[in-house]
DNA sequence: GAGTGCATGTAATTCGTTACATGATTCA
DNA sequence: TGAATCATGTAACGAATTACATGCACTC
């Protein structure tokens, strides 16, 4: 998904500045969608507009020079067109987890834990952030959108759990048992070692 | 995180060609990690080579010509030092949660409700790759690697529940309360039937 | 001898960010 | 009057993908 689609989905609720969209996506971002930079934005509104997709809309002259940019019939179609075609399978590109699958004896375990602890604390900001959202008097969110609300909170709620599960295996020493059928645990501290790496 | 750091961390569990570093992406990718291309891999170890982060070890006159490239002691100081930094806070680009959010009275809810069974389906997938592999008897996997596994386990577990939960409200039209402080919902769908867009 | 898998690489292109450049309006 | 916020835009750069191009080795 492009930041196209994400333009005139933000021009579906109302129309919208190029600066307003920024804005939109920078609250939001909180976990659920992504921001996106100015770069980014002002020549794709241009060349949503070349493509007849969005217009801009008459400005009572009463503030600023602003562009408010509305969607075409055409761009409602395109959007509607992008709401039905299958959404693709998310990619988790998660560093954390990355760095637990690679991590190795050599290493203290103390600092994972230290970024476990500074993921959770992210994760309850989030977590609240979300439940506090749809009670908050101001945003708009539909019905069906209720459900990606539920969804973060489900998403988040297992995430500190399983925060709290690794801390105290990690501290206790029982993690759960990997699988090495080739003894690479022993290869891989011998060759590391071979290198003598200066510690810390 | 690059794709610097992905080829340092497969890296760490065996010397590899770039051939084969990719192959190590393909299978785990397994909504864990996440694929990358030849067109990244070589021009990123020719420049890791470079920088004296890996070296080609030389192989035994016996196939056909390949390199394989080891870490040196620069390259396992360089991939410890990135395993202690704190990991970024991994940000979700869901395509399907985008699409709920911005769902809009006028659009058909069994479209959305089989864009969510072809989610189930993907998961359920995924979910029995995750389960398997830490038995499968051949993949490599260590204790602290184990907890990433389980992470991924609880996340596909709450959304499989997730999705059951989302269907049977969608279903029988029982969706949790929103909230629209400005009357968006009315707004929307007057301005949308204002363009007159054709259905489909 | 044809197809598949192993293996390496480059060139063009896409998508997006960062940094830069500018200026009006509001408010303390 | 000076800072913060609203507002628009461009140019240079970066990171990665896709498509292209090549060729050996093994197996049926």
């Amino acid at each position: 998904m492009s930041i196209e689609q994400s333009i005139l989905a933000v021009l579906s609720f109302w129309p919208s500045t190029g600066y307003n969209i920024k804005a939109e996506f920078e609250h939001k971002a909180a976990g659920l969608y992504w921001g996106m930079s100015y770069g980014s934005i002002y020549p794709k509104l241009k060349k949503l507009e070349e493509e007849g997709l969005v217009h801009p809309i008459e400005q009572e002259e009463g503030g600023r020079k602003k562009k408010l940019y509305e969607l075409t019939a055409k761009g409602w179609q395109e959007f509607e067109n992008w709401l039905q075609l299958p959404p693709a399978y998310p990619i988790i590109r998660d560093e954390l987890l990355m760095k637990m699958s690679t991590w190795h004896e050599d290493m203290e375990s103390s600092i994972l834990i230290s970024h476990l602890l500074k993921r959770k604390e992210k994760t309850e900001d989030l977590l609240g952030f979300v439940k506090a959202w749809p009670t908050n008097g101001i945003s708009y969110i539909s019905d069906v959108g209720m459900l990606s609300i539920r969804y973060a909170e489900l998403r988040l709620e297992a995430e500190l759990k399983w925060i709290e599960e690794s801390i105290h295996a990690l501290e206790n020493n029982h993690l759960p048992k990997g699988q090495d059928p080739n003894g690479n645990t022993e290869k891989l501290l011998a060759r590391r070692r071979g290198q003598s790496v200066k510690g810390k």
